[in-house]
DNA sequence: CTGTATCCTAAGCGATACTG
DNA sequence: CAGTATCGCTTAGGATACAG
């Protein structure tokens, strides 16, 4: 039986998968820079120029990317106003909303066990100092 | 001031911070292999043959380098018993069982909006062939 | 202001071969 | 069984320059 295909029809949807339809949606929602964008964006529309200075660090190419990623999966929408100089708006879609909660625990999990988790590296690479195995960088 | 470092001193714990280390959490554990990952484990220790079988089209190199750096993180603890042949057993540690309904809700939402977003792909590629934008891959 | 285009480097990942 | 080591490709992403 070919369960590589058709996937919809048999009613597999299982991220477990690899050629699952729902594999490739979780690979384009877990990644920080989407995180982060859903989370900016919970509070209502925000201007491009205005995402780039929230998410420090990202550069432009990336920020538009990632927008333009998340506006095709319908989580985010764009909106131009024709004025010049030209501003164009990101908001949240419904569907964008719905993901909010998961993306901002995402979030402020990582923010609350900072030290915990720094505190586990420092054991780890010290045990690694002795006994050589391989040590992740970051 | 400097904001780029001792941010733990300061108290400033934010993701949106490109030198904070809660970016490094984030990025850490908001992908694909992670989340499944922490999926697998939620109801009790695995063995690293079954997480490879589970985790369908996850090579070994990326199914060991991604559990090393969970361990590193003390969210998995590796527990080898010393027999012929060896066997290893994966487990989420506390950390990690205080991250599970987050990720399995992302599995969850994955799975559940896959016709909502695929009719989303659709719609953009087909508008996007009339005006011409870059359209992402997948 | 909000992008696009290009170049280039670094990281991710698959494939394969080998080991205790 | 559970890894390590290496190669080589593909992609992500930073830097920079330029455009509507």
């Amino acid at each position: 039986m070919d369960t590589m295909s058709h996937l919809r029809e048999f009613g597999a949807v299982d991220a477990y998968l690899k050629e699952c339809a729902s594999r490739t949606v979780l690979a384009a929602i877990a990644n920080k820079w989407t995180c982060l964008l859903v989370d900016a964006l919970q509070d209502g529309p925000v201007r491009f120029g205005e995402l780039r200075r929230r998410l420090d660090g990202i550069t432009q190419k990336s920020l538009t990317q990632t927008l333009r990623t998340m506006e095709r999966d319908g989580v985010v929408v764009r909106t131009v106003y024709p004025t010049i100089p030209p501003r164009v708006e990101y908001s949240l879609s419904e569907l964008g909303q719905s993901v909010v909660a998961l993306m901002a625990g995402i979030r402020r999990w990582s923010e609350d066990h900072v030290p915990e988790i720094m505190a586990a590296r420092d054991r780890y690479d010290l045990r690694a100092a002795e006994d050589p195995r391989p040590v992740p960088v970051d």
